[in-house]
DNA sequence: CGCATTTATCAACGCTTGTTGACTTTCACT
DNA sequence: AGTGAAAGTCAACAAGCGTTGATAAATGCG
């Protein structure tokens, strides 16, 4: 208790913040049960048993690592006929901004809690979005958008599936952004 | 070699077959390293050091388990602005039919050897069939096709997203059929 | 039966994992 | 300088893993 309020900066706190950014790439790169805490440590240049007096254990380390927000603009000045390409464009400078969306969608496969997160994105961020444009079905909109946002990041990310990950990024838009609009504001397709 | 040519038929092979249903079943619920041969041993009722013996490892396990044919029929008498729902129909139906494609999405995430399989997949089944087509780039539209499709299953079988999961299969391909067909056979976008 | 091959069992190995507790160093403040 | 808390080190643990080799049971054939 030596620190006045608010100035915060123990040094601690860049420890804290190396094993975070290690322990993001790790699990982007290995997923939940391959990236190992000795991995982590060594990546951040610090002692396995540092990892565990900061965060707890493995699965609350993935949790603070796997923090994310979509941070979705305000979509309603975008053009109704547009929303995907809009969609589609945030969501490519988000997934390549930082570690943190590799990793969710890493672990999420293999691990209940990442998966569960993984959901509440899209339930709890891009749904809510969509009921402010006023289209019927939110749910099932936003779980469309889901899907193929989700293959797209799997294809070009995780699998690298060629020649998708080599797509530049106005070819992506110019290709899936059709889609998404079709899944945001489409009247619902009538089935026989 | 106590056995007539042809009539195989060994006391073994029933141990073979359902390790490697176990395997499917395992790699397709846990993913690759959660699925233990011990926990595949423990469901085919029989002892870990029978599966060494009869795979020689875990990686060759897994191999002969995820050994998958898409099976893809002819599209060439299908109409052209309906090949999208053929696909996807044709799809839904390969993944709900068994396992395999299950443990090779989840595998894929996180093993090296399992994603080029899946790239494979995409590349040495579907793309041929395009090129029948004469579509041109078949090789990008076969990418694009792989990321619609893979990750509906993402959400659907692995994630379990609602309500993708819920959806009925003729939703499903009233949905996903006209983007498939757009991806398939609509000239390339132009872009600014 | 007696024998050889196939099939199955068992216990153990070496290794890696997450996690812990005792210990030492660092460092700000009186 | 001295003290007490914070930060970091170290060695070890219990458990689980893939894998192995010696050994026992089962099976088909002369």
């Amino acid at each position: 208790m030596a620190y006045a309020q608010g100035m915060a900066e123990r040094k601690s706190d860049r420890t804290r913040a190396a094993i975070l950014a290690a322990a993001r790439e790790r699990f982007g790169a290995d997923g939940y049960e391959r990236a190992t805490i000795r991995a982590i440590a060594a990546d951040a240049a610090i002692d396995p048993a540092m990892v565990m007096r900061y965060y707890g254990s493995k699965e609350k380390l993935f949790a603070a690592a796997a923090e994310f927000d979509l941070q979705l603009p305000d979509f309603s000045g975008v053009p109704r006929d547009q929303l995907g390409e809009a969609v589609i464009r945030h969501f490519l400078t988000r997934w390549e901004g930082d570690d943190t969306l590799r990793a969710l969608l890493r672990a999420a496969v293999t691990n209940e809690s990442a998966a569960e997160r993984m959901r509440q994105l899209f339930a709890q961020q891009l749904a809510p979005t969509l009921r402010e444009l006023a289209v019927d079905e939110p749910a099932v909109r936003a779980g469309l958008v889901a899907s193929q946002t989700l293959g797209l990041a799997l294809c070009r990310y995780i699998l690298d599936v060629e020649p998708i990950a080599r797509l530049s990024p106005d070819d992506v838009v110019a290709w899936l952004g059709p889609t998404l609009t079709r899944y945001l504001i489409a009247p619902l397709p009538d089935r026989p």
